[in-house]
DNA sequence: GAATATTTCGGAAACGTTTCCATAATTAAA
DNA sequence: TTTAATTATGGAAACGTTTCCGAAATATTC
């Protein structure tokens, strides 16, 4: 079975690949005759475009490389689905990489996407991620880079987030306005921004209500899940322990409601859960758990716009260098409530 | 900036190009000092390689396809996951689709993928597809193709699926065992293989049991979440209503958990619920739902070697057809518990 | 020391497109 | 009719690699 490209469609019709190609391109300066012979005989061989040679002369792949630290999360899923859903409409593929929360993973990603395999980046960075050499990297060789959710601060770019402040300080907010006197507050990393900003929110929430803090409040966790439910049943188990909790990520609320389950304290009555989480079921959780979800879909649909209009249009207007809120919304449940 | 390629190395170093692409490649038959003097300059200018070029020029792309039906769902992130785990090691990228339980969609991606665009093709098939005119297509044009889970089994490649006749089978015995009269089975499609396989083990523990059986029992439901809401309220709301569940797909049991909670039936006092599911969190469930869970990382990982030994060997063995079955677990919680 | 093998490198073709440039044929303008 | 503009096509270069084919220069063998 010879190859069916141009050149043999060219020969097979007695024309030039040139020819050939413009027919196949809808060109204006190709007769009506010839584009209906060559599309037909196109249609009957099944041609299919070989895309790496069009991407070697175009100098571009219609390819989006996705980074995010993690896969089994529904936030990024539900992203990434946005995204895909304004991408697909201009033929862009998608490359998706997961660099599980390490920077060295992350790092070789970026230097497998510097070669020009992607058209552009979008990226939520690994919660080790503190210095952005490489993220630079990206960004001066001129391949448009967006963050969402983790974002890197001194790359010039648009990032997508939250109102992470404010979602922390409502959050907070709403348990001492349930009557918790101790809130602690659980951290994956003080390294990203997200973090960083949830936790002032908390820090501003705590201090205006005049409530008493301890640095020991806030918890900080790491990738081992064992070691996180250790640390958090140690928290919860001397007396003075905390009477409401507030995690910044999915996964620790997940970790504290199995550590709690173990004990004899039970949520709401002992101690007051709330969670920044985009899971489908909090509805469904023993108790159903109050959550502050991110419009995740919605962040995918901005992403992919951005890059969409910067990609397909032929004015050159860089990305702006400029952070785009897209707020959260809390809504509570029994894990919050007396 | 002038982009740093082979030809530009080997102007500075007044080389052919040839030779700066052979010491790059450290081929053998370039000298010590010669590789060392490429290799600095490369090093310097931060050069990097053209993937499109290379792929033109190689015929293969070191990327793999994926097209899954959904993403927003534990399992297919799972086996993602463990294929990249394979995979990355070797230097491929992956392409991922989500067809989005559309037929239409899923041909849509398929004939993107044929140009060449992956060296092979991974996927677990949408439940509307019933024929496979399409995969057909991608097997004859020679791109490996290999199934999981949802698989098309006119396609002469290897499958990956669990025991899911055993499984249904056990699964419904166990809601037997545990004192189920009337066990109803949600299905999402009678078109795909794992529904056809989960609904004769149903019927194979029904049929020994030999307890009485009726058609209306067996619910198919749709892709529209309200449609089936609606569907599983009205057959739970007759008192001739069933005892038992079995769902084979984990998104029908949520939905039933939330149909439940809206009226007066208890779980599992009224009805016992058991389901297909790869969610993390069953545990935290109310109450805890009992699951049968696919090992998706162990398929992923599969389905990566297998790919890998086929893409990186010299030895170009065919993928075999066949059938290779990892199993799945069962694991009893409360909701199918008295 | 002549013949042969080995080492090391350069030139050019090839992968499949797209596009620049040229040109013949046709049509419009003068 | 002659000249200019338009239309429709062909030829060839270019994108950045890798590799086939040669061919010097050096090393080895008899």
């Amino acid at each position: 079975m010879a190859k069916v490209n141009i050149k043999y469609l060219a020969s097979k019709l007695n024309m030039a690949p040139s020819t050939v190609s413009r027919a196949l391109n809808d060109s204006y300066e190709i007769s009506h005759a010839t584009k209906a012979k060559v599309m037909a005989l196109a249609k009957e061989l099944n041609y299919q475009p070989n895309p790496y040679a069009r991407s070697l002369r175009a100098h571009s792949s219609k390819t989006i490389g996705i980074i995010i630290p993690e896969r089994i999360n529904n936030f990024f899923s539900q992203v990434i689905d946005g995204l895909e859903s304004v991408t697909q409409e201009f033929g862009y593929h998608l490359l998706i990489y997961n660099s599980n929360e390490d920077v060295e993973q992350e790092k070789k990603i970026i230097s497998y996407l510097l070669g020009g395999r992607v058209d552009a980046i979008v990226m939520s960075v690994s919660s080790q991620t503190s210095s952005s050499e490489h993220l630079v990297q990206v960004y001066n060789q001129g391949i448009p880079i967006i963050f969402f959710d983790r974002i890197a601060l001194d790359i010039p770019t648009t990032k997508f987030i939250t109102n992470d402040f404010e979602s922390g300080y409502l959050g907070t907010k709403h348990l001492i306005d349930q009557g918790c006197k101790k809130i602690s507050f659980l951290s994956l990393s003080k390294e990203i921004t997200i973090g960083k900003e949830r936790l002032n929110g908390y820090l501003e929430a705590i201090k205006t209500s005049e409530l008493p803090f301890d640095e020991s409040w806030i918890l900080e966790c790491t990738q081992d899940e064992k070691k996180n439910a250790e640390v958090i049943e140690q928290m919860l188990f001397p007396i003075s322990r905390p009477d409401g909790i507030i995690s910044s990520v999915e996964k620790l609320a997940i970790t504290t409601y199995q550590v709690l389950k173990k004990t004899r304290l039970k949520v709401p009555q002992d101690v007051r859960v709330v969670s920044f989480s985009n899971m489908g079921i909090a509805d469904l959780l023993d108790p159903p758990l109050s959550t502050i979800s991110q419009p995740a879909g919605e962040i995918g649909i901005a992403c992919g716009k951005l890059l969409m209009k910067k990609l397909t249009k032929k004015k050159q207007e860089n990305i702006q260098d400029e952070i785009i809120m897209i707020p959260s919304s809390m809504k509570v449940r029994k894990s919050s409530q007396p």
